[in-house]
This record gives C-alpha cells, sequence and structure tokens, in this order.
DNA sequence: ATGATACGATACGGTATCGTATCGTTTAAC
DNA sequence: GTTAAACGATACGATACCGTATCGTATCAT
C-alpha cells in the first residue's frame, strides 16, 4: 500500500493541505468559534455551513453527524499547558494559576466549558471530553507537586488531589458561579492559603 | 376591585387550591422534574403536558411562552438553607459543607445548576435567577463568618468572599469538573485548610 | 340552577434543524 | 488532456417544537 517514491513523501499523509484536509480544517475553526459564541446546544450545522462558506453536503462528508463535529470541535480544546519550573513550588504555582486566572475571563474554551459540563452531565462522550479537559488543566499543577515532593519541599504523603481542588476550585468559582473578578491579589491570597498550610 | 366579605378572604388569593393552583402547581413540578432529567436544553413544553396530564393549552394560559416557565421552574431552586450555630466556626462551617458535600451529588439542583450557568453565559434572564441561586449557596457561610467577627473570632479585616470560595471553591469543583467522590475526609481536609491559615 | 371561567383534546401553521439526494463544477493526480 | 475524487448549490423528506385556534366539557362561585 504504501509505496516509496523520489517525490517528497506520496504516502496517504500527503493530502495534508489537500482540498479535503483545507475543507476540514476551515469547518473545525468555525465549529469551534461557534461553539464558543453560543454553547453546544445552539450549535447547528446549518450555520457552520453558512459562516464557513463550505457546503453541508461537504460537512456531512467529512463528518457522519452533528454530534461528532461537536466532538470534534471541542477535541480543540484538549490543549495541555506549559508546566513551568522556576525551582520553587511557590513559583510553580504561582506562574500557573496566574496564567489560568488570566485566560479565565478571556479565552475562547471558558466560554465553551459549562456547555461541555452540562451536557457530559448525561452524555458519556462529552464526559469522557471533559475529563481530558480537566486532566489538561490539572497536570501542570500535578508535576509541580510531584516535583516539590521530589526534592522534600512537600511531604510525600500530601494529597495531590486535594491540593489541586484547593487551587483550582477557588478559582472556578469565581469564574462560573460567584462570577466575581479574579484579581492577582485573589489569586495569591489563594495559593498562600494553600502552601502555608502544608 | 378588592370587596371585602364576610366568609374567609374573600380576596383574589382565595384562588389558592382551585382548580387553577392545582393545574399550576403540577405543571411547575413536572416542569422542575424534567429539568432535572434533561437540563435547560431538552426542556419541551409538549413533554411537561404530556407528563403532566396538564394540556398544552392550559400550560400557555398560565405562562405566556416557553422560556417564561423554565424560568419558573427554575426558580423553584432558590432556597436558603439553614443556618447553623454551633457556637464555634468550625462547628458552624463544617456543618453548612457537609450538608452541601451530602446534597451535591444527590439533589436534583446540582444535576441542573451546570444547565443554569451555561444558559446564564448568555442570557441575563437565567445570569439574574443563577445569581439569586448562588447568595442562596453562600448566605449561610457568610452569615457564620460574620457571626465569627462579631465573636473576635475572626479579624474584622478578614475578606469573606475570597473565603467563602476558598471553601466552596473545591466542593463544587469536584462535583462537576474533576468529577471526584466528596468524602468527609476531603471537606475536613478543606476545612481544616482554609480555617488555619486565619 | 346558571353563567362565567378554566380545562382537555385536537388540529394546525410556522419554523428550525437534521441528514440525504441530485447534479453540475472544480480540483488534482497521472 | 483525461479521469476520478471532492466540492458547491439546491432541493427535499422527516421530525420536533413553538405557540395559536377551535370547540366541547368540567368546575366553581353565587
Amino acid at each position: 500500500m504504501v509505496t516509496t517514491s523520489n517525490k517528497s513523501e506520496r504516502v496517504p499523509s500527503d493530502k495534508v493541505n489537500s482540498r479535503v484536509e483545507r475543507s476540514r480544517h476551515t469547518v473545525l475553526t468555525t465549529a469551534f468559534e461557534l461553539l464558543s459564541e453560543g454553547g453546544v446546544t445552539s450549535f447547528t450545522v446549518d450555520e457552520v455551513a453558512r459562516r464557513s462558506g463550505v457546503a453541508k453536503t461537504t460537512i456531512y462528508r467529512h463528518w457522519p453527524t452533528r454530534e461528532a463535529l461537536v466532538i470534534d470541535a471541542c477535541s480543540q480544546m484538549i490543549a495541555e499547558q506549559e508546566t513551568p519550573d522556576t525551582g520553587s513550588l511557590e513559583g510553580d504555582v504561582t506562574a500557573i494559576l496566574m496564567e489560568i486566572a488570566h485566560l479565565l475571563p478571556t479565552a475562547n474554551w471558558s466560554f465553551v466549558l459549562p456547555s461541555i459540563v452540562d451536557t457530559a452531565e448525561r452524555n458519556p462522550e462529552f464526559a469522557e471530553i471533559h475529563s481530558r479537559i480537566q486532566r489538561g488543566h490539572a497536570a501542570p499543577l500535578r508535576e509541580v507537586l510531584q516535583r516539590a515532593v521530589g526534592r522534600g519541599e512537600l511531604s510525600a504523603h500530601a494529597d495531590v488531589s486535594t491540593i489541586v481542588a484547593a487551587l483550582l476550585g477557588p478559582l472556578f468559582y469565581r469564574r462560573w458561579f460567584s462570577r466575581e473578578p479574579i484579581d492577582d491579589q485573589f489569586v495569591k491570597a489563594i495559593i498562600k492559603r494553600v502552601l502555608t498550610s502544608l
């Protein structure tokens, strides 16, 4: 099947940047944009077609159903963040939480996430996606906490999951539940509260 | 308009327990039940009619539109909790958080809330309702914290909003984001972490 | 008893959306 | 240049839901 050739890579992956791949990319971009605006509920294949300029027929040639497209679009949010390495636990945690605090009111995914959480409440496929997104958010924190354990800066018996909840919980709470602003002072207060109790 | 009479209260409020009020109550109950199952999105007037036995015509005689009914049903969630008074801040906070931890995985409203949060992200009317629900959740905590200030158990400069976020945030985080179980040990760890840092 | 009010059953128009069918046109491989 | 694959435009059937209209029936106050 995979034939070699003098030309540069004539395997199936040569279709990258082909017409097929361009359509696919255009649709996915528009889909995510639409998701950010209206959430999963008001997401419509017709609207994606209208806005992207790609014919609805073509969209259904790539995705068998509306839900498949939504899921693919949501998967774009599964992007693991950079893990800082400042040398100290407090420095690392501060870097991570400041980054998240900065993203929470602005990033597109912060507008889509409630929709995914809601859908995940009753749809296993979305529950799986949400789980992956969630792990992506928590991963850097878990890593710097593990490193702190390695350095002896943190007890090996420390409950990492609880600490993550104590750090991320208040930020998320402010963004989606109390809807209060998340300023540096708040973030620092949370970090101090958690770290001094270790 | 309001005519007095010898009989017991012949003002408009005499219609309580009348046919009108019975229909209204039946519909609202069914509506909330439906909300708990499918969230705001899949909520349908036709389904409320089917399930409740009340004719769709009658429903529209009471509520001008679907959204009005949804909002009325959501408003049932605005129920302020009891505020305990154990004498100590730790006792009060523990009582409140244990109650919430117990309700989070079971209570109907915990299944509807993500839907409301999502809708509130783009709909001011739902934002208002969510705000009221949220205040209802935080009110007991705020009160016991204020009492603690009055007793001198807590500094008058303590930032109550931050403390509330530090207490409720981790619980909500576990329920809707990390989806980990919320056991007594976790709740106590959070409380200890927050209170010892005051 | 009687009249007003509310209810039930049913049907309906209007709209939105999903997913498919058809067919002519463009792109790209060879 | 020829050919196959992918695309665009359009129309369509099917379904679900909203909100209204109609009309006969049940309830309730007086």
